[in-house]
DNA sequence: CTGAAAGCGCTTACAG
DNA sequence: CTGAAAGCGCTTACAG
């Protein structure tokens, strides 16, 4: 005797002695089921370990999801952001066909207002989801409230924002990362070397992640035996020329061994290096992207600790796919590797 | 004037003034179609630019495509394998409804013959394709033929047999690993000082990876300034005994500052010097699982190198994944990152 | 509160 | 060589 059990929904249904129509209600849990019959029908569900076809769900329903992104436009970092929208792009040609529609907002990472009115022009839009990178604190706050009120899901990637809870984080535990500064510096330095820590701003908002990795750095050479003088300094350079003339006055009254840049701008040392033939002194940055990473290949910068800027927007996206079209949990948090990126593996890195 | 466009295969069957039957066998460069219909149809299709809706067609197809996976069962390195493993775990959960089955076939990597008799079994098995750690050359090289004649297309992982053509092959750039370890070595010695390379085997096939890896390395070192002396030893050590005696043979006549190991064995040296409590030889090793990842706790480890092995999983997966089901183009060579992993970034290197 | 029916964009026998 | 029809496992009006 050779019982063909029916699929899914039909089968819950000659089960349930209803019809699909009925079984689909209770599975999206609308209403206008008599209690008993839903009952009925959630047992059976439980019973045969029911899972949907996600092929069929999306094939058949009509409904499409809208996902916006915000994003920094081209600035002098510009190929790094390139990263996530590529990681977006290549998330979208795997899940494609599953009814997903994606606009992309980019704003000037220096223009406050920028930021806000793209968030002005997201909300209009009745999207579903938006990935958004928090540059800017007070307007992203402003933003996720309103989201939430919208029951519009956010993901954050890059950095986070204080008491603001989005569907998940995609990003780098930054005190973890600043041990990992930490931890190379026990290879490249002597105990009585002198360490400078350069934070080269140009933007008001997020210094958070930075002052994390400083107390991770900081943490882990006091806890090691490599004691060294570590000189942690803001610097508000608008271009070359400060920095240049900031770095030879303080080189000319300190012997740094090595210098930490914890933002992006890591490059830009690496030219004063580089202008001033200064061989002897190790650098250590963040952030894959061309200006970096040529002076990766040359020499002047010797580790950038990086993050796989396509991954956070494949992974953003995952989390967006995931909640709304498998109705999977997401992890609230998804921490990414702390890459070490030298000259020798930087090639592969992107893969 | 609303012209509602019709979807794809209706939609190319109305202009064609052919049922969608016919369609269907150009689509699929079936037989049976007269010459000027089908050119008919090829010319309508590229005109539309027409794109299968791959939902559809995985949920009318009653295809189930079979993938086999052979991999070294536990053994001491047990752990890492379970990487690969998961894996593919992970993308079936997210392709899963795609009809796919996957069987896992686990053989020992010290037994010539498990490995022969897996091959056998899946043989038999009518897979479409197979994912395979070539350990054992001769038999992969059989086994792969064989699945050339019966078209069974097999994607390796891990390492490559020579003028074997996979679909795809996801692993290292082993030449390139030992670059990076060279780039290190810039760091941790000094010019005159010792270096050893260790090859702990107990494998006789891949070796070449092995050979890569030193000569990446080699070849780092002689084009940089750090002239050190590097001896590069195979040792056929089946214990603890074995590789301690040795160490205590040629570190009572060699003043070592760094030993790299170049398979996933360091964990051997790490703990004879954990037992001799030398703390003043540097230790490179490559490899992510547990017996490694202790002694990296612990600092006898100080760099371990790395691919994810979760990642190849998830990657030769998509290869198959690719190849049969979304039909687009697999790249030949999936060269994975050479990560560098160190006792404050490993915790989330499995992200 | 419940069900019959059409449809999503394909594939698969089957009939001619 | 070609087409009509059923079906994959769901969703979505619509009717009662």
């Amino acid at each position: 005797m050779k019982i063909v059990e029916l699929s899914g929904v039909k089968e819950i249904a000659r089960r349930a002695n209803v019809s699909i129509a009925t079984v689909d209600r209770v599975l999206h849990n609308r209403t206008g089921v008599a209690q008993k019959t839903k009952e009925k029908i959630l047992s059976i569900i439980k019973d045969m370990d029911y899972k949907p076809n996600i092929l069929a769900k999306r094939l058949a329903s009509k409904r499409i999801y809208k996902f916006g992104i915000l994003i920094p436009q081209e600035c002098s970092e510009a190929e790094y952001w390139n990263g996530p929208v590529s990681g977006i792009k290549e998330a979208l040609s795997e899940f494609g066909d599953f009814g997903v529609e994606i606009s992309y907002h980019f704003f000037d990472k220096k223009d406050r207002d920028s930021f806000k009115s793209q968030t002005e022009t997201m909300l209009k839009m009745q999207l579903d989801g938006v990935i958004v990178v928090p540059v800017f604190i007070d307007e992203t706050r402003d933003f996720a409230m309103r989201c939430s009120e919208r029951r519009v899901q956010f993901v954050f990637i890059e950095s986070e924002i204080p008491q603001i809870s989005p569907l998940s984080y995609i990003g780098q535990d930054y005190y973890q990362a600043g041990r990992v500064v930490g931890n190379l510096c026990q290879y490249l330095l002597r105990p009585g070397d002198d360490v400078l820590v350069l934070n080269i701003s140009k933007a008001p908002d997020i210094q958070e992640s930075l002052q994390e990795k400083l107390m991770g750095f900081e943490a882990f050479l006091s806890e090691s035996d490599v004691h060294c003088k570590v000189d942690s300094l803001d610097v508000d350079a608008k271009g070359m020329d400060e920095i240049s003339s900031f770095l030879d006055h303080y080189l000319s009254e300190n012997s740094v061994k090595l210098i930490y840049v914890t933002n992006s701008r890591a490059y830009m040392v690496a030219k004063y290096l580089e202008d001033r033939g200064f061989k002897h002194i190790r650098l250590v940055g963040n952030g894959y992207h061309d200006k970096n990473l040529n002076y990766l290949k040359n020499g002047y910068i010797d580790f950038l600790i990086c993050q796989k800027p396509l991954e956070q927007g494949y992974k953003a996206f995952l989390a967006l796919y995931e909640h709304f079209i498998a109705k999977r949990k997401v992890e609230r948090t998804q921490y990414t590797p702390i890459d070490i990126v030298t000259k020798e593996n930087y090639k592969y890195y992107e893969n």
